[in-house]
Order: structure tokens, then sequence, then C-alpha cells
DNA sequence: GTGGTCTAGACCACG
DNA sequence: GTGGTCTAGACCACA
């Protein structure tokens, strides 16, 4: 997995971190029951320090993506495999969603350009 | 325009009121030259501080939605009719897309089912 | 003398006024001795306030670039052949010239082509 | 770095302090990659309140004169020699000229006296 | 009456 | 220790 941050971004570093790893499962990279890597190691590789690489990884954590063991570190607990998601995240999901659509409507994103793109991105994640 | 604001939320005030904004123009329910509320009176109106609504209406100007006139205060500039996004705006947008698509498959969300509620969302937005 | 004002811009529409009146007098559209519409004149062409008209005019009787009688209204006073500036005047030009030169230099604008640039716009000021 | 400003000036200090450091820029005193004060820090300084630098490090942002780092605070982004101007930014500037030179030839600076004096102010942004 | 500027101080997010 | 958010209130500029 090849994680690439900008130190320099409005969005937090942790924040960027989940984003990554987020999309490597969803484009195959990474699948249920890989191993992540330390949060010391990935903290070393950025030069950042390794509580906010630890914020990401409660983050995902948090969000039943990965699951963490005392011993054999972060592991990834879910992917697109792996079933339907869980209560709450969907309705959650599509108010972001909605705000991200709205967007596009007001800045004059045509309809049908907004679904092609949303389904080329898509097509990106077929694993 | 009816917006609905939570305070409590850890989704900055402002950031609420830009969303709603942008949400109630993508659905028609305000349009270009429509008059936005004074700041002092939304900010009245939900009981938080003038310089908060000020924020929200800064970040809106900046990104074209708005104009801002020091008499008859701020008013819609853009909506849905107002032609193609300027340069920039798409390919930022497409990011974030890609990073709420990339979420979306990882917690299961079949590709077709998001398709179809992106454009159950779009259709909301018909005017 | 056609003016044209942008009542939606950031830029203050007396300061606009004062501006557009400035930018004719030195293209040589208007000259020493021409007499300026009415402020009342001047307002209701525009549909504003005619304060805000007088607010400019005294500006401009200020910077000594024309005179106001009871009797024939604001006349233009200065002009390119009217002589050399107050003293005064050019410190606080020169001032501003420099903040506005250290911008494009800064926004990588070219020496040369800034100085070109000057030169094309202060030869349209030939009358 | 050695910024003055003038807080009895009719001036908005925020715009102040982004003019003092763009000219410390085109100056040459502070270039890409150089660390800026922190806010709080100038604020101090100077005796003015923090929120105010707040917008002047805004504003230079949104210029993108300066980037923003939660850690190491605000740096510079740009200059002289980080290549041509964005789009958008040099009409705006001819427009700003248009009206300095105007002023400049209605008070009866010389034309060939402007040009000197613009190719002076330059040549101490050499650096 | 509108927005803009500045001050002052509290609390939180980030790293 | 850095910037970000929010509140509160005063005063000014603009129209």
């Amino acid at each position: 997995m090849n994680l690439s941050l900008d130190l320099d971004s409005e969005v937090p570093i942790y924040q960027q971190i989940r984003d990554r790893i987020v999309e490597a499962i969803a484009c195959g990279e990474a699948r249920e029951g890989d191993p992540l890597p330390s949060t010391r190691q990935l903290a070393a590789d950025f030069g950042i320090n390794f509580h906010t690489v630890n914020k990401a990884y409660d983050l995902l954590r948090h969000q039943g993506v990965i699951r963490i063991n005392r011993k054999s570190g972060a592991v990834i607990r879910r992917d697109a495999a792996s079933g339907p998601p869980e209560a709450g995240f969907t309705d959650d999901w599509e108010e972001r969603m909605r705000v991200l659509l709205a967007e596009a409507t007001v800045h004059g994103l045509d309809r049908d350009e907004v679904v092609r793109r949303c389904e080329t991105l898509l097509e990106g994640f077929r694993s």
C-alpha cells in the first residue's frame, strides 16, 4: 500500500491517512485480513507524530474498517466483500452525499455528467 | 428559505449554514438574485453570533455562490442555471467524491445501489 | 462622460465614481473647466443615493481635482495640463504604487512586462 | 522580517500586515519556504488582537502567497521565482494599476517621470 | 440598517 | 504550541 499525504493541506493529516486507507481498500489493493503498517513505522515514513497515525487508526477502528490487536497490530476487518453496511452508516453517508451533490448542482455540473463521473470513479474500485 | 442547524454537531456552524444554503439553491428554493437574510438577522434567529454567519457568507462569496452588497445585503449569485463551473472546481469536487465513494464501497454499499441513491438525490434537486 | 459602476463590487460606490471621473480626465474626455453632472442627476442615473455622489465629489474636491460652486455645480479644476502635483501627493502616490508593484513582483509578473503594461496604460491617457 | 504598522491609519490593520509581507517578499527579505511569525506572536508584538493577524494571513492564503500548516504555522508559498501569475490575477491587477496611473496623470505627474519611478521601485525589488 | 473592523477571551482540534 | 471556532460587544463605513 502506497499512501501519499500532503502535510500542508487544510485536510487534517489523520483524516488523509484514513482516506487513503479507505481508498486502498476500495481499490482492492488491500483486503480483509491484510495487515497495516505499525503506527510507529507509518509515522516514521512520513515524518509525522505517531499520535497522528494512532488517531487515524482509531477512527478506522471506530468505523469498523480495521481491528487492532496488541500483538499483531492493525488488520483490515472489512472490505467490499464483507457484506452490507452497519446500521446508521448509510444515513450518515447519504447526508454527506446530499451536500456534495447539491454543491455540484449549484456550480452548474450537469446531472448526467455527475452520474457519469460517479460511475467512472466506482469503476476504478472494481477489484 | 428554512434552514435547520444543529448547534451541537461536530460540523462547524458556519459550514452548516453554508451547506444548508447550497442545498436550498440546489433544490430551487432559492434562485439567482434572491436575497439572503442579513447576517445579524440570521444570527438572531438561531441564537448564534453574527460573526459566525459572517464567516459562512464569506465562504459562499469566495466560492462564487453569493455576492454581498453593502446596501442590500447578501444575494444569490449563481444557481444551477448559471452555466458551467469555474476552472478548478470540478477537480476538487471529484477528489471529495472519490473519497465518499470509496467509503461506500468499503462499507459494502452495492455499486448500483450507490448510483441509484445519487440519482434519487439529484432528482430531488430538479427544480 | 460615460461612467460605468458596479453596484455589487467590493469597491465602495463613491470611490468607483471618483475613479471613473479621474480616468475620464486622464483620458482627456474631460478637461479643466468642464462641468460635471449635478449630484442629484448622477444619483438618479444610477439609482443610488445622492449622498453617495456627494461623498465622491467631496473626495475629488479634497484632492484638488474639482471645485464646487453653489451656483454652477461641480467643475473640473485640474487635468494633465494643469502643472505639477501639489506637495504631498507624490509621496502618497508612490507609496501606493510601491505596494502594487510589490504585489506584481510576488505573483511572478516579469519586471519588463510590468513596465510595458504601465506604458501601454499611460499611452491610453495621451490626450 | 521587520514590519511597521500604523495603527491610526485609515487603512485596515490586517491589510497593512498583508501589504508589508508582500513587500518583504518582493524585496527578497523573505522567500518561498520561509516561516512567518505565529499569529499570536505577531499580534503580541504589535499590541493588536490575534484575530486581526488571522485575517491578514487568511487573505494571503487565499491569494496563494502563503500556506498555513497546523504544526509549523504560516510559511511563504510563492515569491518572484515561483513562476507566472495565476489566471485572473493580471486582469485585476491591471485594473488597479489603471486607476493609479490615471490619478498620476491627472495630478500632472509627467509620463516619463511615472515610468522612471516605477522602474526605480522595481529595481528595489531586485533581490 | 447594512456589512466591515477590531478587541477580548474561552474552548477545541491538530500534531 | 499552533491555528480554528465561537461568543460578545464596540465602533465605523457605506448607502
